[in-house]
DNA sequence: TCAAAAAGCAACTAATCAGTTACTTTTGTA
DNA sequence: TACAAAAGTAACTGATTAGTTGCTTTTTGA
């Protein structure tokens, strides 16, 4: 093979593997020879792609936050036109929370760890949201009286935390709160506040 | 002093700087040789008192979930009787929340490793909410098609992650979500959001 | 085809860390 | 007061870990 392409598959290979390390313990748990040996590559190869434990870190963090902007670009390319606009909005963010759990745990890790390497993605999202929001407004179809960023911030918390809290409340009520079933009855239940509160009075 | 005393002194010196450290950097980051610097303690005396670093922090947990009965007692003894039961609980909670730092984000290392060592302490919270809940559907001041089950977690969740991500929601926005008026203002928000959902439509 | 450059590797190093040991000081009691 | 038990201490140990070094293999281009 190529040497550029060689070089680049390991690149792939380590971040591939280091991201699932790093969402699944957290950085400080972490250990760069269990990441060399996931990816099936020599220690030293981390080191030569990335400058250090840290360097790797950062680039799995930009590396998954980008995925975010996909999800971001479908809030932005939509119109608000009522409840059946927040009930996709609501469903297309639960079905990226679920298949990117290791979004989702890094988020956590880095929060815990005082958000160090908070990227522009998030924030993103959160415009987006106010400017759905805003516009429906605007149109008439949601309460005008309504705090922009307090809701978007709320549509946002409250999908989210379905997916964080999933390990603590699932033993506390004895069954799987993430299995799809679950997620889907939650999924509905934010919505369906969601759409209480917004929505103007009848 | 007397031996005993001076021995219990010791543990509880132990036990608070080590609640300090295991909850501002977690299991894995945090070091023995840390808490004992903190407790003004000998390290060797973390070992006479408890097995292992583990160990501590299995107490740890349970000393700081064992905090939250106190609030669990006040949801307890509500008597559900509308819109105010609701925003009692909600301020209540954030109050608890606001004045254990700790136990938000114990309770967030512990999600991340698996709740390796819940307790029963949120069990019970959990089922004071949906007693109370049901109790309001009995005397038809909630409304009856609710899942209890779905509405309790709610409440629990949006109070919840006013603080779980506190950190990067504040980067992002640029402003202190930890900050009181924040945090009143979101506790005036989840409220709201809530009595929409849960009151029977007049 | 062949040398130079890039990619890959195994073995090493210095630092860090959980846990231990062997010892001294303090305290309770007979 | 004397002595045994408990509390406290400092220095050590073995294992782990991020990061390095010096070497071999593979690939590229003239």
């Amino acid at each position: 093979m190529e040497q550029k392409k060689k070089s680049a598959l390991t690149r792939q290979k380590i971040l591939e593997a280091a991201e699932e390390i790093f969402s699944s313990v957290g950085f400080a748990a972490a250990r760069v020879d269990a990441i060399a040996e996931r990816a099936g590559v020599n220690k030293q190869m981390i080191y030569a792609h990335f400058e250090s434990k840290e360097g790797v870190y950062s680039a799995v963090l930009e590396r998954v936050y980008s995925r975010l902007s996909e999800y971001q670009d479908t809030v932005a390319s939509y119109e608000f036109e009522g409840a059946e606009t927040v009930k996709r909005i609501v469903s297309d963010y639960f079905a990226f929370l679920i298949s990117n759990p290791s979004f989702v745990r890094l988020m956590l890790w880095e929060n815990l760890n005082g958000a160090r390497y908070v990227q522009q993605a998030p924030a993103a999202l959160l415009d987006g949201l106010k400017a759905l929001l805003q516009s429906g407004i605007e149109k008439g179809l949601v309460r005008a009286d309504l705090d922009v960023e307090q809701t978007a911030l709320s549509l946002n918390l409250f999908c989210f935390s379905a997916f964080s809290n999933q390990y603590t409340f699932s033993k506390l009520l004895g069954k799987d709160l993430g299995a799809r079933k679950e997620l889907a009855k939650r999924a509905e239940h934010v919505t369906q506040m969601f759409l209480g509160y917004i929505l103007p009075e009848k």
